[in-house]
DNA sequence: TCTGGGGTCCTAGGACCC
DNA sequence: TCTGGGGTCCTAGGACCC
């Protein structure tokens, strides 16, 4: 009873200026849909972006699948491989094959700088909340309606340019608005107001609260609960067993209360690389000449980054039985030393390459490396 | 069927200090 | 010889997101 005090207070205090409009943006098949605008010849086709199929033993996973390519059952982290056979048996009916495509982050990244200037005319809030993603608040509207019309001009603002298309999500909050962008896709644009927000959610399944993912999913249906609805019958106490502390914001969610704030930027807690073998493998060349590259990899974009140091070094690997481990440690002094970086780091690599650390001898599947605790501060003398 | 790569946040146990 | 409590840091692992 004192935290939920405790808690409206809070909410009081953010909400200074009264009641949010926020939008949330999402991009349609975003990957798929730049390649497809980029090259005419792929027009109407089904693309599958992600990593290279290699006529089938390819052994990573599909990153988008446009809506053509999605009618065959391909669809985003399905392996790469089976997206491939989809693809072949759909040639064997006559219909197209589908063009496989590498992931071009640059192109991407592009587009989206674009599209955050296209937002930006229109609100001063913005937070791009991944690379097809962004939240932008839209109180200054005061009215649903003109939040909706200013959505409609960014939508065709960014179809004019870019030659794609969005699905757009207005609400009262982040949650609200983040929701609703997801129910019309493609090219969609669902307002949902204040009033209609709690019966609205209510409806839902669980698993379209941002942050319930398939173990949720799962713990709460042996509960016998399966809807919105259903969820709201925990206390927030049971919630908080379930969910740890953010159960308790789950509490509140499924009341439609929500008040996280648009975050504009945000820094970065770690950088790292990983990497996945052709084969797996125990050859000391092989995965020497991997870690190398990664450290030299994740190094460049420390300096590029602006941080000025690193604190803690960590590594992973995942073995051929998908097993994965990670080892860090954190360094007696910050450190700006690539040398330093990659001695740290093969230290705790190695025993996972002899019977300290892998008896049985296990072949590796993959191996990555990052820093962690980064400063901006250069070190002090 | 066979599972990428980039991250964030949270938890729990142990070390260590006062 | 029996035995605190709080705080912080570190590490490993897990869930989740795009």
């Amino acid at each position: 009873m004192e935290q939920k005090n405790q808690k409206l207070l809070d909410i009081g205090k953010n909400n200074v200026l009264g009641k949010r409009i926020i939008a949330h943006l999402d991009m349609d098949a975003f990957f798929a849909s730049l390649e497809e605008a980029g090259s005419p010849i792929f027009k109407g086709k089904p693309i599958v972006v992600g990593s290279d199929p290699k006529n089938g033993q390819g052994r990573g996973v599909v990153s988008t699948a446009n809506y053509k390519a999605r009618e065959y059952g391909i669809h985003s982290a399905l392996p790469i491989s089976i997206a491939w056979r989809l693809s072949q048996k759909a040639k064997a009916e006559g219909k197209d094959e589908a063009v496989f495509l590498t992931v071009d982050f640059e192109r991407y990244e592009k587009a989206h700088d674009e599209i955050l200037e296209i937002i930006k005319k229109y609100s001063k809030e913005v937070e791009p909340a991944s690379i097809d993603e962004f939240y932008f608040d839209l109180s200054y509207l005061k009215n649903y309606k003109k939040a909706e019309d200013i959505c409609k001009k960014i939508k065709e603002e960014i179809r004019k340019k870019l030659k794609v298309t969005c699905s757009v999500g207005i609400g009262q909050n982040k949650l609200i608005s983040k929701i609703s962008a997801g129910m019309k896709k493609p090219d969609g644009l669902v307002v949902v107001k204040e009033k209609d927000s709690e019966k609205y959610l209510e409806l839902l399944p669980v698993r379209k609260i941002p942050g319930i993912g398939p173990k949720t999913e799962q713990v709460l249906k042996d509960k016998g609960i399966e809807i919105v609805k259903d969820l709201k019958k925990l206390s927030k106490t049971e919630l908080r067993e379930i969910h740890g502390k953010w159960g308790e914001d789950l509490y509140y969610k499924v009341r439609g209360i929500d008040e996280d704030p648009i975050v504009e930027s945000r820094e970065a807690k770690s950088i790292g690389e990983q990497m996945t073998f052709e084969h797996d493998t125990l050859n000391f060349v092989e995965i020497g000449e991997m870690f190398e590259n990664l450290c030299k990899g994740v190094f460049k974009s420390f300096l590029q980054s602006g941080f000025k140091t690193f604190k803690t070094v960590g590594i992973t690997v995942r073995f051929s039985d998908f097993e994965t481990k990670t080892t860090a440690k954190t360094l007696k002094k910050e450190s700006k030393s690539e040398k330093e970086f990659i001695i740290e780091t093969l230290k705790l690599l190695l025993p996972y390459m002899d019977k300290r650390k892998n008896p049985r001898k296990k072949l590796i599947r993959l191996i990555g490396v990052k820093m962690e605790k980064l400063s901006s501060q250069n070190i002090l003398i």
